[in-house]
DNA sequence: GCGACAG
DNA sequence: ATCTTGTCGC
């Protein structure tokens, strides 16, 4: 099987890339191994062009301690298979990690639009992101793949955990209030308690923690008014 | 067999 | 994800 940048072709062979996750998953670390205090934390996310025909990747890094944004890129690559559930990340990590070697230094922690382990097999694309690159990660996604939470407080930060066949993969999230809840869960060398409180300490009035956000609006194809 | 299914 | 303006509600 040929590869680009060193992933793997797209073959059409879900199995092969099912049997690959649950190899990646066990590389997975979930506990709190970041350099702390953080000095840099980052968002990423990816939106597509021309009908997906094309991928476009965004990254934005900030300082931890005031929120100013460092640096901010965008890369874009042909698109190279469908969106398939539970099989996101190798749809999109290729361009993910162009957009991350373009920034000018790697993050203390990185946040990533989709899930982290609350994912079939435990490898959604913040962790998958992680494990590539080594650098410790959080998934932030809109929607649940996996797994149930009950409704959490109204309140701005409470949280509920989300199971799944009797473990707790995550937390349902309230960033913000009259909202629907985030789905928060560890992606790479986080742990559980913390993913959730990370997240919360990054996000201000929005719904969204910041680096994501900020990473939403570059990827989004409604960004293309500016650059 | 049927429904669900990150982005 | 993406196609898309205004509009109802807190």
């Amino acid at each position: 099987m040929a590869e680009v940048a060193g992933f793997p072709d797209w073959d059409g062979d879900i199995a092969a890339a099912r049997a690959l996750q649950v190899e990646l998953a066990a590389r997975v670390v979930v506990r709190d191994d970041y350099r702390q205090p953080l000095r840099t934390i980052a968002g990423f996310d990816v939106g597509f062009e021309d009908d997906g025909a094309t991928t476009r990747a965004a990254a934005v890094l900030l300082d931890a301690d005031s929120g100013q944004v460092l640096a901010s890129e965008v890369a874009r690559i042909p698109t190279r298979m469908p969106y398939i559930p539970g099989l996101l990340s190798f749809r999109e990590l290729p361009a993910l990690l162009l957009a991350l070697e373009r920034l000018p230094q790697a993050p203390d922690l990185a946040f990533v639009d989709g899930h982290g382990i609350a994912h079939p097999r435990g490898l959604g694309i913040a962790a998958h992101f992680g494990v590539a690159t080594g650098l410790p990660s959080i998934g932030v996604a809109k929607k649940t793949l996996v797994g149930s939470g009950s409704e959490p407080h109204q309140m701005r930060g409470a949280y509920t955990p989300l199971r799944h066949e009797g473990a707790q993969l995550g937390w349902v999230l309230r960033s913000k209030v009259n909202c629907n809840p985030l789905v928060v869960s560890p992606g790479h060398r986080v742990s559980m308690a913390s993913s959730a409180d990370l997240v919360m300490r990054f996000t201000g009035k929005y719904r969204l923690p910041e680096p994501t956000r900020l990473a939403d609006r570059l990827a989004s194809r409604r960004d293309e008014g500016r650059g």
